[in-house]
DNA sequence: GACATATAGTTAGTTATGCAACTAATTCAA
DNA sequence: TTGAATTAGTTGCATAACTAACTATATGTC
């Protein structure tokens, strides 16, 4: 195995093992410690239905990157939370339009306000170019897998 | 919200559900079309057992950023599958020091060999110097939430 | 119209994660 | 030296992930 290599399978490392959880995981503890009783990966889905409702769950897929089995147990959950509701579609009856409740519109400002204190912590000595830069690399890599 | 948090919200959206699973989620895939039954958290663990073999729990923990629940479990499976050990230390019985069987040095070459196929296709595109910048931006973002 | 194919979503089974509470062994201090 | 605090590891519970197999609706072709 080449030096090269070598760093690239600590990349790989660092991206499973790391950055995807240490974020995840301060922001969850944010949201408990303010009596915010939902789950990151349901806060993920919430994020992209507050930028654009009534998405059907193939459409969350998608902006989420997670596969139908996943996001049909996320709904699930966000609706037992009655956070969301399952619409069928009119015109096409197989679609579920998924829609936000009015208590899931009123956990926006409370939990973006959070996630971007976390996020302001967290990318604490990193620039702008330097995130854009770690965007477009991982753009990149999610393409060339895809 | 800023123009530059809501980038970062789609950075963090982009770390947790992108990079940190499309990489993954193409090994698991050529480890199973090979006919090599182990999951990439269990390979994680193997990975970091290959570079020093006889290492705690613990220790397991750190090198993966797993919780020691987490490492308990995967060290259960892995034991099942006959490729590890728990070997209770001589110097102080609370510690398991885990032992690669015969069974797991022979998966090294195998797997490394297509764990770097694998990153080589993912970082098709991506220079060395970006990659190291990514690993710095991830460390530090590590850092600042340790 | 009827049958094949594609698409949206669900269910079942296994593995993994985080948190909290627990046991057992070790260390430190009065 | 005994009793408190620390450290290593385990167990229980809830949520989430992927794969494979499934149902139901829609589309397209003969």
């Amino acid at each position: 195995m080449s030096g090269n290599q070598f760093k690239r399978g600590e990349l790989y490392s660092f991206i499973t093992g790391v950055a995807s959880t240490a974020i995840a995981r301060r922001l969850q503890k944010n949201f408990k410690q303010h009596g915010i009783d939902i789950t990151i990966e349901q806060w993920s889905v919430l994020y992209h239905l507050w930028k654009q409702d009534g998405q059907s769950q193939q459409e969350l897929c998608n902006a989420t990157f997670r596969d139908k089995p996943s996001i049909t147990r996320l709904v699930d959950n966000l609706e037992k939370l009655k956070l969301v509701r399952r619409v069928a579609s009119a015109e096409d009856r197989r679609i579920n339009m998924i829609c936000l409740s009015e208590a899931a519109h009123a956990l926006r400002d409370q939990t973006m306000e959070m996630a971007n204190q976390t996020l302001n912590e967290a990318l604490g000595g990193v620039s702008t170019e330097e995130i854009e830069m770690c965007k477009s690399v991982l753009q990149r890599v999610y393409d060339n897998l895809k």
